[in-house]
DNA sequence: GATGTGACTTGAT
DNA sequence: AATCAAGCCACAT
């Protein structure tokens, strides 16, 4: 597994989470095949601005947290719809499914 | 090629 | 509920 063939399977995955939805970094790797690669997931979205525009701020922490140090994030998903519980985004109703 | 790093996760304290 | 430690794996140095 290449990084591009990763990449490109992160990208192909992002771009199925439909407006008012998100998802988790572990729930995208489980989706290429590599569930135990959460981080790399985190390291080709964190550079996925210069492959192109995709909706990066849809991916979230397993617990439903945002981000750490990403502080757009948060009026990103506000902007779409995405409701907030206790300072963490509702994750059993926005979740998606693959 | 060894070592350290990270937009992570999970299980144990 | 909040923190910590260990596990992961591709990438950078």
């Amino acid at each position: 597994m290449n990084r591009n063939e990763f990449y490109e399977n992160v990208y192909a995955v992002v771009l199925e989470i439909p407006m008012g939805y998100v998802a988790t970094y572990s729930s995208i790797a489980k989706a290429i095949g590599k569930p135990n690669n959460a981080r790399l997931v985190g390291t080709a979205l964190k550079q996925s601005s210069m492959y192109g525009d995709f909706p990066c701020h849809r991916v979230i922490h397993s617990d439903g947290s945002l981000v750490i140090g990403w502080d757009e994030q948060y009026s990103l998903l506000i902007n779409e719809g995405i409701t907030f519980k206790n300072n963490k985004v509702d994750i059993k109703k926005h979740l998606y499914q693959f």
